[in-house]
DNA sequence: TCGTCAGTTAAA
DNA sequence: TTAACTGACGAG
């Protein structure tokens, strides 16, 4: 019998059999998108493997093959598939799931079209609208159940809602948004939205400027890898201004010369929105720049084109990795060392490495390009599996900023009677107002208050489910957030343990800030940009009244240091330091270093020389020394051997381990003894641990159910480095211990898979 | 007795 | 993951 072998979309590791019925048998291919009956739900998987043989006991027959289009069969290139079932096997992650990755996400509503059989193809793309949630004034009658009763106070908090953005965090929210309306508690309305805003103007061609010798010599050297299709990593090390856009523009020339299609990686994409326009100047129309804003529609539309090789080029961010683009020649992965390429939800995969896993597949190229390459980069170079190329400062004659630590142990409080705006900024920012330039007060912490605590018992109020501080937030009402689940609860009027009515603030949150601010500074216009005032798209209207200067000062997180020419900066202030420094995470000192090289590199690239201030206790810190001096290679070396002398490997945190032994007793007592290990030692380091445990063979199917038990997370709360190998080496210990058949890959490295 | 709920199981 | 099934419970 002749057999399709199917990975669906389910959290299982292996694909299912189905016969390939006679009318089908000639169309069905590696790659092809079929609809299958499963249980009693349908549906579409991606064939993976073809073959006869026999047939598993219930096989059932494929209910059709989706790739009508001819040229457009099979949906998944070779190329692709490929390496989504290498991704697979080295995340331990469900093969069909990941398939589901590079899938365009209008197949959900194809297979239900399908199944009503009222699919109908409709050309053209429809308007862009989206339908919003409102609250009423008027007041339940009785008491609501379940979702309805979540939902209705999510939009009470929150205001108006699009119901997509319900429907993310309530399964049935439409279900629950129907019912408040037929009780009147709330409204609907549908709103046209904006056209895709990066193609919103016309791009006014450039032209190609003239290489600088280290640009050349990059491009060269990229080129040439290309041109022999031998697979091959680069970093591209170069400060912001040192011309690395250059060099991707011209990588992707060079592959295109040789009919091969590219994909640019970056962070963010709506927070890079020059960075697009610096493409579509050279490219033209002729790239898909895959965004969150895009509708299901448009995406596919996308995913069609670039299937069909109309589009050799897609931007966007980690998602983009999966663009189906034809003979794929090179990936641009730009800010590599950006935190945001890891996916931690859902399928956890890091887009850096998968980029280089995926190039090496296809013999493309892989630029890794960064201002601050990452450790893993860094050990890549030195271990031969990538190739350094250098674009030296060539801006760095335009004087970079003066950066000055502010030693908060010896500094006092600024005329605002807070420590946290010192003397010497305060100072700073009455010298910026008065010169009408612009500053930007960068401080890691959303909300008023990061903590509440009980000031007659002393009891933080916590999370119930996360047991993480709760942070007070005072615009939306006055409530207490959790910024791990956004648990929600009003502020409460007595300490839940003593009942005492003394509830304290603690710290300070951009919001507390710029309320401070602006009372310190009335003449000055203050603004915040956070995630809770700007999602997404709103992000740029914020940096667009900057650019206007219709913003003076600016209080913000992260956000505020990524991307965008802001010219009318001159200073820029660092709250604290080492709030980043001390963050839970063993990669804290690196991450602290990224941040303030960049944050440095916003102040005065414009018109006037800029002024940096680092507010911290810990002057001395080499994050902070090394930053000061913009010295990346100085801060690499100490932090290498920082790890090294505490036994971390210099690639991944993550710990998989697999456990493959026939004898279902056997392996079940090494799944417990890890799951144990794992929490002694991360109730050591006071925190979690970050592993996963996968079982194979014989005794995979009867310990499946308990897989839930044995996922387990090692998330250290603490930067103790002693406390990190402690860990590492319980886990290597009760590797000892099982060793039969217990696998375990904890320094994971993904060009060791090549 | 029926409906609801939480927990279990199988899916090719 | 999801849907179907199971047994336990309590209201009627």
């Amino acid at each position: 019998m002749l057999l399709a072998h199917v990975a669906l979309p389910v959290p299982m590791p292996h694909p299912y059999s189905y016969a390939i019925p006679a009318r089908l048998a000639a169309r069905v291919a590696l790659g092809s998108r079929v609809l299958c009956s499963l249980g009693s739900r349908r549906l579409v998987g991606v064939v993976v493997a073809k073959g006869e043989g026999d047939p598993p006991p219930k096989v059932k027959p494929l209910l059709d093959l989706l790739d009508d289009e001819p040229s457009l069969s099979p949906a998944l290139p070779e190329e692709l598939l490929a390496f989504l079932r290498d991704l697979s096997a080295y995340y331990l992650a469900p093969i069909g799931e990941v398939m589901r990755l590079a899938l365009p996400p209008i197949e959900r509503a194809v297979a239900r079209a399908l199944e009503d059989s009222l699919f109908e193809t409709k050309k053209g793309i429809s308007a862009r609208k989206v339908q919003t949630v409102i609250a009423t004034d008027s007041v339940e009658a009785k008491a609501l159940g379940g979702q309805a009763a979540a939902i209705l106070a999510h939009v009470r908090a929150i205001g108006e809602t699009p119901l997509t953005r319900l429907e993310e965090r309530w399964k049935s929210a439409r279900a629950a948004v129907k019912k408040l309306a037929s009780l009147g508690l709330v409204t609907t309305s549908t709103r046209e939205v904006a056209a895709d805003s990066f193609f919103a103007s016309p791009a006014p061609r450039d032209v190609p400027p003239e290489l600088t010798a280290p640009q050349a010599a990059a491009t060269e050297a990229i080129a040439a890898s290309l041109a022999a299709k031998a697979a091959t990593t680069f970093s591209l090390h170069g400060v912001t201004g040192s011309g690395k856009t250059e060099v991707y523009l011209r990588a992707i020339v060079a592959a295109r010369a040789q009919r091969r299609g590219s994909i640019v990686l970056v962070p963010e994409i709506a927070l890079t929105p020059q960075l697009v326009a610096r493409f579509r100047a050279r490219f033209g129309d002729d790239v898909a720049v895959l965004h969150s804003g895009l509708l299901p529609r448009e995406r596919l539309a996308m995913w069609k084109r670039l299937r069909a090789g109309e589009l050799d080029v897609a931007i966007g961010a980690r998602s983009a990795l999966f663009a189906p683009v034809r003979d794929l020649g090179l990936i641009v992965v730009d800010e590599e060392h950006d935190p945001s390429f890891k996916q931690e939800e859902g399928i956890r995969y890091h887009a850096r490495d998968m980029a280089i896993l995926r190039a090496h597949r296809a013999s493309a190229v892989c630029i890794l390009g960064s201002a601050t390459p990452s450790l893993e980069t860094e050990h890549l170079c030195r271990t031969g599996k990538a190739k350094k190329l250098v674009l030296p400062d060539r801006a760095r004659a335009q004087a970079m900023p003066a950066v000055e630590i502010v030693d908060l142990r010896r500094m006092g409080p600024g005329p605002t009677g807070d420590k946290r705006i010192s003397l010497p900024l305060h100072r700073a920012l009455e010298a910026t107002l008065a010169a009408r330039a612009q500053a930007i007060l960068f401080l890691n912490r959303r909300g008023f208050s990061p903590a509440v605590r009980c000031e007659a018992c002393g009891e933080l109020c916590a999370c119930p489910s996360c047991s993480v501080a709760l942070t007070f937030h005072k615009r939306h009402g006055e409530r207490l957030r959790c910024h791990y689940c956004d648990y929600e609860t009003p502020f409460p009027e007595r300490c839940a343990k003593c009942q005492s009515p003394s509830l304290a603030l603690e710290g300070l949150g951009t919001e507390k800030l710029e309320e401070t601010l602006s009372a310190a500074f009335p003449e000055a216009r203050v603004a915040r940009l956070d995630r809770d005032v700007a999602t997404g798209r709103t992000v740029d209207t914020v940096l667009g009244r900057m650019r206007a200067r219709e913003i003076d000062i600016l209080v913000g997180t992260q956000m505020v240091t990524k991307g965008h020419d802001l010219p009318h900066v001159t200073l820029v202030g660092v709250i604290n330091a080492d709030a980043a420094l001390s963050l839970p995470d063993f990669r804290a000192a690196e991450r602290a270093f990224h941040l303030l090289v960049q944050v440095a590199g916003r102040a005065g690239r414009g018109d006037a020389p800029g002024r940096v201030l680092i507010q911290t206790y810990t002057p001395d810190h080499p994050a902070i020394v090394h930053a000061l001096r913009h010295d990346v290679n100085a801060f690499i070396e100490r932090e290498l051997a920082d790890r090294r002398e505490v036994g971390y490997p210099p690639y991944s945190r993550v710990a998989l381990v697999r456990v493959d032994h026939p004898e279902e007793s056997v392996a079940r007592d090494a799944c417990t003894l890890l799951a144990e290990v794992a929490r002694q030692a991360a109730e050591a380091a006071g925190g979690e641990a970050d592993a996963r445990v996968q079982v194979l063979g014989p005794a995979a199917a009867p310990l499946a159910r308990l897989r839930q038990r044995f996922r387990f997370r090692i998330m250290l709360r603490s930067s103790d480095r002693a406390m990190l190998r402690r860990t590492l080496l319980a886990v290597e210990r009760a590797r000892g211990q099982v060793a039969r058949g217990v696998r375990t890959a904890i320094d994971i490295d993904p060009v060791q898979l090549l």
